[in-house]
DNA sequence: CGCGGAACTG
DNA sequence: CAGTTCCGCG
């Protein structure tokens, strides 16, 4: 188990993943859309919405822009976006919300009761969000290098 | 749309 | 390993 010091609050293992490389740790998918998520400047994208941990995409297009954007894929579209959001499924990470198009839903509950089985549900998974992201330290777009070297 | 197999990539 | 790309099927 991990803590997180800059938030000061403990955050379970299965929303860390170090991953090797640490300096050039690749970003998560599902970081990503916690992150969207948690700033109210893309409520209309993408946002909590149902069930608890539900979310629903009300742009997908703009969506999959903003993740290939982030990720250097300029082609991504939500075709691609989605096929990686179901594999997910088995990851026990999310699942789909059958029936209510775009929806899909984090496996809060489940997940974290298993990691943490003394941290209450009270919070909402915003409040996770953003204490995991300390308020957005920076979104840094798609920019490969910046060498910048000066005489 | 939503699903999951399959090949492929860093 | 965490997607990306492509695709046939329901």
């Amino acid at each position: 188990l991990r803590a997180s010091l800059s938030s000061g609050i403990a955050f379970p293992d299965w929303a860390y993943k170090p991953e090797s490389s640490p300096g050039s740790r690749q970003i998560q998918l599902w970081h990503f859309i916690l992150e969207l998520l948690q700033k109210e400047e893309y409520h209309g994208v993408i946002a909590w919405q149902g069930d608890y941990g539900e979310f629903v995409i009300k742009d997908p297009d703009e969506v999959a822009r903003l993740w290939g954007n982030r990720k250097c894929k300029p082609h991504m579209n939500y075709d691609k976006l989605s096929r990686a959001l179901r594999y997910y499924y088995n990851k026990r990470i999310l699942h789909k919300t059958k029936g209510k198009r775009f929806t899909y839903k984090f496996n809060f509950s489940k997940v974290v009761l298993v990691n943490y089985p003394l941290l209450d549900m009270a919070s909402s998974p915003f409040l996770l969000a953003q204490n995991h992201f300390n308020g957005g330290a920076a979104t840094p777009d798609c920019s490969p290098v910046t060498p910048e070297v000066q005489i």
